[in-house]
DNA sequence: TAAAAATACTCCATAGGTATTTTAT
DNA sequence: ATAAAATACCTATGGAGTATTTTTA
């Protein structure tokens, strides 16, 4: 069926102004117009509030867009559902992942899920966690991997995968009262507490690992002074490493064995999850799954 | 946006081939077969089994099907909500109603119904109970008015009106025992049982009263000896009347005081509900719930 | 007074028609 | 043998383009 006039609709709606929808769809913001205006008489209401260079959505045109989204959901799903019955290999599939980690992952499975289905399209696309979210409101991702806690979770469906435990990175040579010690523990118990008045590195405020590690702080009891903000994980471990600062870091980071840092487990324990995040009521393909499976293999292989 | 193309599918669909799909949707066997075979080649794989004069479809097809009717509703939602919303006071409204009774209770309503909308068009249509279902369950009616029970409802949506019971015609002068008579109401009761071996005059077998009307002897415990059946109240009655038979018929027609009749409750006091019935899911614009507003009014009047 | 949106017109892609062939009972 | 479905080819409606005018911040 024809869902062109839809999602013309839904594209001015998210763009907020005709020519900009008009240059996203290619096509000419005349043709745009005539068909919006079409549409507005066919239904007798106006869509939009039309100012200079932002158009809101009238009552009228939520309405029509967010059933518009449904209508995209339901065929969306209809071919998925035809194409894993008739057994055409062919597909496509576009996957969210965050940069640095979910790539890692991402070149790890691909080759895996290309021995399995190679004649399908995988899109990937890096994107933060709440891009990704984003993006699968919109349709326009299939399925997003993301690390994030409980509370930060959308209304979309979220599978766990993987629960990756948040440890505290310190500069060989810290002091660390004996007491702490002997239990022998790989990874002994230390009390967040204890660095209250410790210079933290830590990621930029808009990452999730940063508002899970802010969270952690909270339960703590207290902000830490933070010596520093990067983008970067690597440069957290080397800020460390040159002991100019203590930091919470994922297992990822811990198993690697950067030199000149000592790892310790928080007493609460705190982690994380690996999730994968898809529309809600949306239909995952047969390929879509066995791509999760790789991915979950993935995670548990690198425990 | 356009959802010929999934009309046409439907259509085939409903009418299991694909000439007479064509003849009812008023275009060529030509051109629906080219957007069928276009569709299928977009899909990669084959909606029907095409069989000489019976098409049915395969699993993939199904799943279309069901996914088109379920986008049809939501365009159907859509506009009639932003009609309602943009309070143009123009509209369309499709109405089921059995024969007789029905058309009787349409004949008073609408002129009510046409003072409050007078831009509105309405499509009466009578219809069977089995019919009106169909048809609300292929999204061609809007509104069905049944009187049926509980056992008969699908899985649409009911709304109860009015709770009618119904009563036993004996022909005047017909000996009941006085003992059934001391309370001095003006329906005394009596079992059912008592008529065992009395003739009785039924609707056709297809009818919804006579599903209703078997079932409440089914209860009583046996089955009556029918003498005559007709697909017409009146007739009933004037046989009742006559002396011929026995009958058991809804309140409506004992409000009437037809001569020559006594009419009694049963001790069981069975009834059958008058409901409005529509797809479950659909919006009902507001002039949609304004007539059944009107039909509720009629039936609480005429108690 | 510019940039954005609406309008006038032009063109061509494709839905749908006619005529015909192929298929299945 | 015949009715139904598929195919070949043609036509015309309407979606989209270009050029231009109108609107509004």
């Amino acid at each position: 069926m024809d869902t062109k006039q839809i999602e013309y609709i839904i594209k001015i709606a998210d763009e907020g102004s005709i020519t900009r929808a008009a240059e996203k769809l290619f096509i000419t913001q005349s043709a745009l117009s005539q068909q919006l205006q079409k549409l507005e008489k066919e239904l007798g209401a106006t869509l939009f509030v039309r100012n200079k260079s932002d158009w809101i959505l009238t009552p009228e045109g939520k309405v029509y867009v967010d059933n518009a989204r449904e209508m995209l959901r339901i065929k969306q799903r209809t071919y998925t559902m035809i194409a894993d019955m008739a057994n055409t290999h062919r597909g496509y599939l576009s996957v969210g992942m965050t940069p640095g980690r979910g790539s890692d992952m991402f070149t790890y499975v691909y080759p895996k899920f290309h021995d399995l289905y190679p004649e399908f399209t995988v899109e990937p696309r890096e994107l933060s966690v709440r891009n990704q979210q984003e993006a699968i409101r919109k349709g326009e991702l299939d399925i997003g991997f993301v690390t994030i806690t409980e509370q930060q979770k959308t209304g979309d469906e979220y599978l766990d995968l993987f629960d990756e435990e948040i440890f505290l990175a310190l500069p060989e040579g810290y002091p660390v009262p004996e007491q702490y010690l002997t239990s022998g523990a790989l990874y002994p118990e230390l009390p967040l507490s204890m660095f209250r008045y410790e210079p933290f590195v830590m990621m930029y405020k808009e990452s999730t690992i940063r508002k899970t590690v802010d969270q952690i702080f909270h339960d703590a009891g207290y902000s830490p002074t933070v010596l520093f903000e990067t983008s970067n994980n690597t440069t957290i471990l080397s800020m460390v490493s040159a002991k100019l600062a203590c930091a919470l870091v994922p297992y990822h980071y811990v198993k690697k064995h950067p030199a000149g840092i000592k790892f310790f487990s928080l007493t609460t324990h705190p982690s994380w999850k690996v999730c994968v995040c898809y529309q809600k009521g949306s239909y995952l393909s047969k390929a879509a799954k066995d791509f999760i499976r790789l991915v979950d293999q993935y995670w548990e292989h690198g425990k």
